[in-house]
DNA sequence: TCAACGCTGTACCGATCGGTACAAAACAAA
DNA sequence: TTTGTTTTGTACCGATCGGTACAGCGTTGA
């Protein structure tokens, strides 16, 4: 048992809170104003909680990646659907995401990527979204050398390069979805990405 | 014939040289420091002759925008070459700039269309960053709508869709780029992307 | 009941932000 | 040369940035 006073917050709904401020007005651009009203909490308990902006930062950022990975790349490996099926539903709900109005626009992970070119994001939190970014890259590429169906359609050959594909596309409509494209405009690029890969 | 002390500094190059500043940091993330050392300037000469940060920024968009209409999207129109020919000039000749180490990785107007989410960017900036991008979009659309072998290739139907799914695909190499993807890693997507319009 | 400990709120730190006041310097017209 | 106009360099403005010192409060174990 630990002495001494009690949290007066959900650790993570506060740490879910940062994540979409951070997801929002990027690392530079969330004050620790913005963030500690968000998580209603003051900056001593926020410093005391997670370290400093930076180390909050990288725990929002892992927050998402579990998310992505837990929710969407799950479904390129459903049982007893069709290569194409599966394909499409990931993309699709990967879509559907990046264009929820009840989020933050596009995709956390793209949007910090391109702010970490302006070098203003510490190094130890471009390393986690530089895994959570290959990691997508690398389930694709693992899909297509090892599944049987993507086998017959040829995909297994620089499967790297296919995955790199999808990956590139997803990344654009990420950076569609940002700007405020809505999910019925953006839809019909997942059909032209089956098309690329011969799946239909 | 105008009274009053000369500019010290050469406009143009000055405006170019905030151009990399803003290309390379973002808007937010260019301090007038950045900027007035890069420019070779000081502060009230930057003012005097600019006006402020959001109309240099405004400025500099402007340029940026002309160059790459004025470089790129007049491949698309190159008389005596086939349409597949054309589109592959003119996505290698994007990618090629995305990626050219000489200058601010990506692309600018994407770099700050993701930027311009976090309302951070002022309102009157931000149209001339939609115009760019509409303008690319627009282009391909009539493309697409009037050239006579897209119309063969039934390419005029849904032209403004198969216009997105460009500018889409081009967002996507323009994030992979900033994030330091090579030509070499990124080129295989342009065939991907004339596989999927049925160009081959 | 009380001391030890950890969290909370306020109030502050130096640094940097975008922007400007002001005077000296450089030019054109008189 | 004088006068009026515009640019340049310095030095500064209030506001905000990330981060912290410190005192008070709540909790646990003795």
């Amino acid at each position: 048992m630990t002495v001494g006073r009690k949290l007066a917050f959900d650790k993570d709904a506060a740490l879910e809170a940062a994540m979409e401020v951070f997801w929002h007005k990027g690392y530079v651009g969330a004050s620790l104003s913005e963030l500690t009203e968000a998580m209603g909490i003051n900056k001593p308990s926020l410093y005391g909680t997670f370290g400093n902006k930076e180390a909050l930062f990288s725990q929002a950022v892992e927050k998402y990646a579990q998310r992505v990975s837990g929710s969407y790349l799950g479904l390129l490996h459903e049982s007893g659907l069709p290569l194409k099926e599966r394909l499409q539903r990931f993309m699709t709900a990967m879509l559907s995401a990046q264009c929820d109005k009840d989020s933050p626009r596009g995709c956390f992970i793209s949007a910090c990527l391109s702010e970490s070119a302006n070098d203003d994001i510490p190094e130890s939190a471009i390393e986690g979204l530089y895994n959570a970014h290959q990691q997508m890259r690398d389930t694709i590429t693992q899909l297509f050398q090892q599944d049987e169906e993507a086998h017959a359609y040829g995909l297994d050959k620089q499967a790297s390069e296919h995955a790199l594909f999808i990956c590139t596309m997803l990344s654009g409509t990420a950076a569609m979805a940002r700007t405020g494209k809505d999910l019925s405009v953006l839809s019909p690029v997942i059909g032209h990405t089956l098309a690329a890969l011969g799946l239909e």
